[in-house]
DNA sequence: CAGTATCCGGTCTGATACTG
DNA sequence: CAGTATCAGACCGGATACTG
């Protein structure tokens, strides 16, 4: 088992991770991330979808675009008049890798026992895939093997 | 990219990811769950690592516990009296491929361009490890190759 | 559709103090 | 140390209504 600490190695304000959970550690924003990964880009889909309050909808969404998570474009149909959508950046795809894996911690978990509604497959191949840590030529290695080193 | 979907595949209730966020996407408790992987185990140390209030830590630490993401242990330094310690389960430990996920994440996408304060590596090798997606023989699947699969 | 406005009750946050 | 008690203020959740 892991050693007891007094503290993290790592202070907290110079943290990526903590970064990371103050841009989208919080329920509704988690929730719609979600929604978005899966192909959710309209302000009342989302609503519609997770239930949530409208007027923490749109704060959430501009926290989003303001963090370069999602980015405000503005889609047409034909014969309809224009209409905003919600869209992944990069950064926002950068996400699916995590979603995932929390789906998977989930599924594991979180499910009482329940089977997965979903899962992960390789397109080709049909193949369960599943996350795991790889080095840099792409081989498993496993969680017991890896090691946190500090830059100094 | 993706496809404009009107809603999800997956209902919300039946969602494991849902449920997931449900226990831990919250701020707090994943920044508790974060100095808790990094081996902090006592009230105190929590309180004054997350500069949180006492009263909210109190409540998280007991939603983890109920949730079975952490364990409520009495240890007993010689010489001290006995003194209560919450250890990640075996649930909690699994939330560790997440958490890294999320930092490298972080790393790649909330950094400010600052460089990571720590990286994972193989504990042998030194060579540097990512997250990633395997099939079933642990060779890497590159996202771009894997699709959602609904249960019937 | 895509929001903003408003209202209300509840929970969270943050600070400080107190107890075994 | 490891909590509980208390309190003020902010923010949230939920509902409903209004506008372009």
């Amino acid at each position: 088992m892991i050693p007891r600490a007094r503290k993290s190695p790592v202070p907290l304000d110079t943290c990526h991770l903590a970064k990371a959970i103050e841009m989208i550690g919080d329920r509704w924003t988690l929730l719609i991330l979600r929604a978005s990964l899966f192909g959710v880009r309209r302000f009342d889909d989302f609503q519609k979808e997770l239930g949530i309050p409208r007027t923490v909808l749109s704060g959430r969404l501009a926290n989003l675009v303001e963090n370069g998570v999602l980015e405000k474009q503005t889609y047409k149909e034909d014969g309809k008049r224009a209409r905003p959508e919600y869209i992944l950046t990069e950064a926002g795809e950068g996400l699916r890798p995590v979603l995932m894996a929390l789906t998977q911690w989930g599924d594991d978990f979180a499910s009482d026992g329940a089977l997965p509604p979903i899962t992960f497959t390789h397109a080709k191949s049909r193949q369960k895939v599943r996350p795991a840590f790889v080095d840099e030529d792409g081989r498993e290695t496993p969680l017991s093997e890896t090691r946190v080193s500090l830059r100094r």
